[in-house]
DNA sequence: GTTGATTTTTTTGTATACAATTCTATTATG
DNA sequence: CATAATAGAATTGTATACAAAAAAATCAAC
């Protein structure tokens, strides 16, 4: 049972110094972005600590860190849960994304390097690739990998922060809101984007980026007439037709 | 000792559930806001949890809270310091305060109800009274609180987030890099800004609100040839004098 | 059978004990 | 005397035990 984590341990690859909890943070983070786990679901401490095989002294701290970007919601004494914003909450963290993402790609226009832009391309390849195949869990996962790497490229380590937190709450709303229809094949998108940024082009970059996130927010409004959390709304036409 | 705590257990003042890491958080960060702790400081985890009357668990918690937000800086086994951002971080940090702000201030003049302004306008009277009488720790954190409130009243809660990791971090930058003048009076800047906020100039908050950061800044490149982090630039004087 | 109270179980919050690591001071060696 | 090596102390990382709270299950009354 808990091979999964032994593996992991003595996985001491690129010497990166990860402790324990970086390693639980990242397995819950990716799954998240990886839509594996759906908004709502209950973080048991302890079941977690099996499945991870250490104490949930380490399942705490990646919880709390999960929790301070707001990707799980810590409720006291109820534990935690993955988050599931409402479309009114949606809709502020795609605002807050445009702002951060405005910034980000001005300053990717401003300073990047080619061999940064290929690294970008090579990465829209890669999330291409798991479309084809049919692996949309891991598509939608590079697809976010694509918005950090932006990030990474800017420079900025405080907006990379923020937009970790972002971007992995735009895969939640995703997981929400998006309708079966196969939709969220971003990557053309992505294709355009580093054209824009090969030719230094920030208009056309930020316009496209702009326009990248108005599909998302578009699926909102679609679903805010339909399936909506509000009881009233949803009971009312069974209340009309008795 | 650990008088400092008990009474603040028991403190359930408006019925905030707040969970003693909240309260010892709290507490760290007003003191970093406040600039009782300077930059670079140890946080020893036991002195700290003696301090409190509280476990290591709890300070643990905090600390790593306050990781998050980069305020204190984790070292991996080697403990927890109060962050001392380089000059090159101090303008990362400031130009992401840039981007949070403009889009912060936008909303506000959108948005801000005149009985949320008349709040505004009280904590700058507040911190007004603050510096004259020479209390200029708690005059720096309301004036961090002005700029909290703003985004309060943005009615974003990511951004929100966002910007209380970059107000502290500021407040940091104004400990280390400000000289001993008696600068930072910056309530009247706040006055006008209000000023223009219900008279819903948009354009005139943000320009107002930017030129309010270029004085953190302006401090900035002023240090930036004197005091210097670069070993050799500051004892070369010294050297070519021998 | 449904509702409401009570007990039991589960789960989270906190303290503490021990292991692992880093820091400090002492001693040895050139 | 300076440097290196080593032993000891201090500090952090992790697991675990117990307390407090919430959730679930049981039972009673209507």
């Amino acid at each position: 049972m808990n091979q999964t984590l032994d593996s992991i341990k003595t996985d001491k690859k690129r010497g990166s110094k990860k402790t324990q909890d970086d390693i639980v943070y990242a397995h819950i983070f990716d799954a998240i972005l990886e839509q594996r786990l759906a908004p709502g679901t209950k973080l048991n401490e302890e079941s977690l600590g099996e499945i991870f095989g250490v104490s949930r002294t380490i399942i705490r701290r990646a919880l709390s860190r999960l929790g301070h970007e707001q990707v799980v919601v810590l409720r006291p004494n109820r534990g935690a849960v993955v988050a599931s914003p409402t479309i009114e909450e949606a809709r502020q963290i795609v605002f807050a994304r445009r702002v951060v993402e405005k910034a980000v790609t001005e300053l990717v226009c401003e300073n990047a390097e080619s061999t940064q832009v290929d690294k970008l391309k090579k990465l829209v390849e890669e999330e291409q690739a798991c479309f084809s195949r049919g692996d949309r869990g891991a598509g939608i996962r590079l697809s976010g990998e694509f918005h950090l790497l932006m990030a990474e490229m800017a420079n900025n380590p405080p907006l990379l922060s923020f937009q970790r937190s972002l971007v992995s709450l735009c895969s939640l709303i995703i997981a929400q809101y998006e309708s079966g229809a196969k939709s969220h094949c971003s990557y053309d998108e992505h294709y355009e984007l580093i054209e824009a940024i090969r030719k230094r082009d920030k208009n056309k970059a930020v316009r496209l980026m702009m326009h990248h996130l108005d599909h998302i927010e578009d699926k909102l409004s679609l679903d805010d007439e339909n399936a909506s959390d509000d009881l009233k709304a949803v009971f009312s036409g069974l209340l009309s037709g008795k």
